[in-house]
DNA sequence: GTCTATAGACAGATAGAC
DNA sequence: GTCTATCTGTCTATAGAC
């Protein structure tokens, strides 16, 4: 069974999550984050010890949901083709998220090179990176397979940068089934 | 002739606009620009009312540059396919300060729209947009114009903020190569 | 005297850390 | 809840040009 204070841990992390995504890291405050959790500040300091671990928590947490949602689509999808549309297709999905806030890949990634945490959120890209380049190998070949993860995921935060910047979420749709005509084309 | 303060305007302005994109908008102090214009503080608010006056005269002088650029390959490219190569190469030719910092114009839509100021930062994209639009319309017909143009700019703002968070330069150049590709072969 | 511009101290709010 | 640092923005004093 868990320690006690683990919940409420857990919930200072899905807290901050949001609130880092909506406002960016370093619009939120300390206080945003314990008035939206309801638990006075000074109770941070037993589960964190500085606001770069709490950023450090949400980061990890991203990264085990990613790669959890990944592994499920590699089970229950079956072709490496559909797998990436089905991924290409997240950016559709959540398209009002990322009409206001970006990508939070993204949006994070580019809030955080401009400090010297740029290393943070790479993670979250690499475990796309990853996979992509599996599903591809398996449908293009090893050799083309690093080209075509880079160029896929690339046109997906290009399209997330621009939804974002003029809050049209047709950018989003329209890139995705480039991507997708393009992907049942190699 | 120009009133006297004009040159300390726009040196302010000029300072402010290299720390905004080096550490961000949010992440720059008044003091920062002070200190880097060798000003006092209290000296600003003689020149600019707030913060975001600053922004906005940042925002006005990189589209007029951005203006300037583009109508200048405009007389000197004949081909609207070079123009747009020429576009293109931009990514590689500010590849180290991408590399660092990112795209100026895509991570400061980013920063900004995470707050209400979305709109701020729209202009810049909208020049390049419509520029290249005018491009492709003498290149390819002007029904297709448009989504040339987007899907474009989609891939070249991806790149960038790939490049940002891996720090690696290669992003911007293997990017620019396919889309220097994709263009000669439309 | 008045306009333009400079200069720096100061206030009020808020940040992260403990 | 307190501490210290720092933020944006304001206030007043001042210097020279005309």
């Amino acid at each position: 069974m868990p320690p006690k204070g683990e919940a409420k841990r857990q919930r200072i992390i899905d807290t901050a999550n949001a609130l880092f995504y909506e406002r960016g890291y370093g619009r939120t405050s300390l206080a945003d984050i314990a008035q939206a959790c309801g638990i006075p500040k000074g109770n941070f300091y037993f589960h964190f010890k500085t606001k770069d671990d709490i950023l450090a928590a949400v980061v990890a947490g991203r990264v085990a949901r990613l790669r959890d949602r990944l592994a499920a689509w590699e089970r229950e999808i079956a072709r490496p083709v559909d797998r990436l549309v089905r991924l290409s297709e997240m950016i559709v999905r959540d398209g009002a998220d990322i009409v206001r806030h970006g990508c939070p890949t993204g949006s994070l990634a580019t809030e955080l090179g401009k400090e010297g945490n740029a290393n943070l959120a790479r993670p979250l890209f690499r475990e796309m990176l990853d996979w992509s380049e599996a599903q591809f190998a398996a449908l293009a070949g090893a050799d083309a397979a690093p080209d075509l993860a880079r160029r896929m995921l690339v046109r997906l935060q290009g399209a997330s940068v621009l939804a974002h910047a003029f809050r049209d979420p047709a950018w989003l749709a329209e890139e995705q089934a480039a991507v997708a005509a393009w992907l049942r084309g190699l």
